[in-house]
DNA sequence: CACGAATGTGGACACTCGTCTACTTTTTGT
DNA sequence: ACAAAAAGTAGACGAGTGTCCACATTCGTG
């Protein structure tokens, strides 16, 4: 009883891989995911409805696999520096650049790994389907989440509040997906880009640091 | 000579109507278009060679509309408020917040009053076709090299390199995409949304003035 | 006006698609 | 080991599609 002879993974990799080079998910066609996948077409009804279900179950496997590399490999690099502790006003000294240069890196080298699933959750991010759509911005609404967690725990003191850094961490992982992008299409680009988001992560943070030390009662107020 | 009875039009219409609501560009049906553009499927081959052909012409079309309707609304505001140009170091104080305030309405209310051109063209950032994904990114670039422009305008002094400057619009420009889809997603929470895209926008301006008086010369070097 | 280009129409072709029913093979729990 | 459930196959149906050809209409300009 269960998943037979791997036939449900076979679907999903054909989908990935023609969404990937082809098309969206929506617009793909059910014979021609299943041709691609060696089965008959109606070898598709037995394990997906649609192909909302079919997206859905993709976001799941690769979703979950990504965060938990994500996570193992998070933890393992701050297992091996375990003891030095970044303080709160040296996020942007030699010590708080490396942190982030190895946290992009991480994310980088992720997205070249698994190049198909990622661009086409990407794609799915805006896409025509909603609940394709919902799906994708919970699992980086996720990321965010661990990346805030991560962040705060490896600190001797909160940097701000756990609301503006869920906030940022929201939207350096969306940003993300722009530089993710832009690194698998333009390989001869690949330093550049990576310093970019090096710079950019670098710059939220400065940013809000200052926010924080020019004007901690405004914002406190400001945020109802 | 020329367009008859815009029967073009009706067909970009209809098929930013189609897209909007149903799928992605490319997987549209050129009956399904033709249709709903109250024509016959044949009249279709008269205007576009293909589904590129129509996504370029919209790009083209509302692009350079956008583009310059911000632009002159853009003006009108720099006009009302002139002589009280922003010093360097007031980016952050009342004035300066005004302005990313003003800058950031202008964006949303452009974005609320055109929303199927705006949710398919955003749609077809990631999309499926090479030629869209670069008519789009080229527009957005060219939104972010205006708004670089507009800004070193308004200051008594460069608040940074040109080069920096056109990075930070161009990370604004693409985060701003985010902004926009949850605005119209999401009525009940735009002023919230709104003050959100504030706070980036602040924040990334801050980051930069910090990190220009933290290590100036390393950046400098850095820049290769 | 009248001619030609631009625009729109109608019908027809071969093709793919999604889905259904009926049948065979494989896997698996007991 | 056996029977049932799950996985996969085969063929066929109607609907919708892209594209082509030949014909009608509109419109601007000589």
């Amino acid at each position: 009883m269960g998943r037979g002879s791997g036939g449900r993974q076979k679907l999903i990799d054909a989908a990935l891989e023609l969404a990937s080079t082809t098309r969206s998910l929506a617009s793909l066609g059910l014979r021609e995911v299943t041709r691609c996948a060696g089965l008959a077409p109606n070898a598709f009804y037995r394990h997906f409805r649609d192909f909302d279900d079919l997206g859905l179950a993709a976001v799941d496997m690769m979703g979950g696999e990504l965060r938990r590399g994500l996570r193992e490999r998070r933890l393992r690099l701050a297992r091996s520096r375990q003891g030095s502790v970044v303080s709160t006003k040296g996020v942007v000294n030699d010590a708080g650049r490396q942190n982030i240069r190895e946290t992009v890196g991480l994310v980088l080298d992720f997205v070249t790994e698994h190049p198909t699933a990622y661009v086409v959750g990407i794609r799915e991010l805006n896409g025509s389907s909603p609940k394709m759509r919902a799906a994708v911005r919970r699992l980086l609404d996720d990321f965010a989440r661990d990346m805030a967690e991560d962040i705060q725990q490896m600190l001797d003191a909160p940097m701000t509040d756990a609301v503006s850094m869920q906030e940022i961490a929201r939207q350096v992982i969306y940003q993300m997906t722009f530089f993710s992008m832009d690194y698998l299409e333009q390989p001869q680009r690949r330093d550049e880009i990576r310093e970019q988001a090096e710079r950019f992560i670098l710059r939220m943070f400065v940013g809000e640091m200052g926010l924080q030390a020019m004007a901690p009662k405004k914002k406190a107020a400001a945020r109802k």
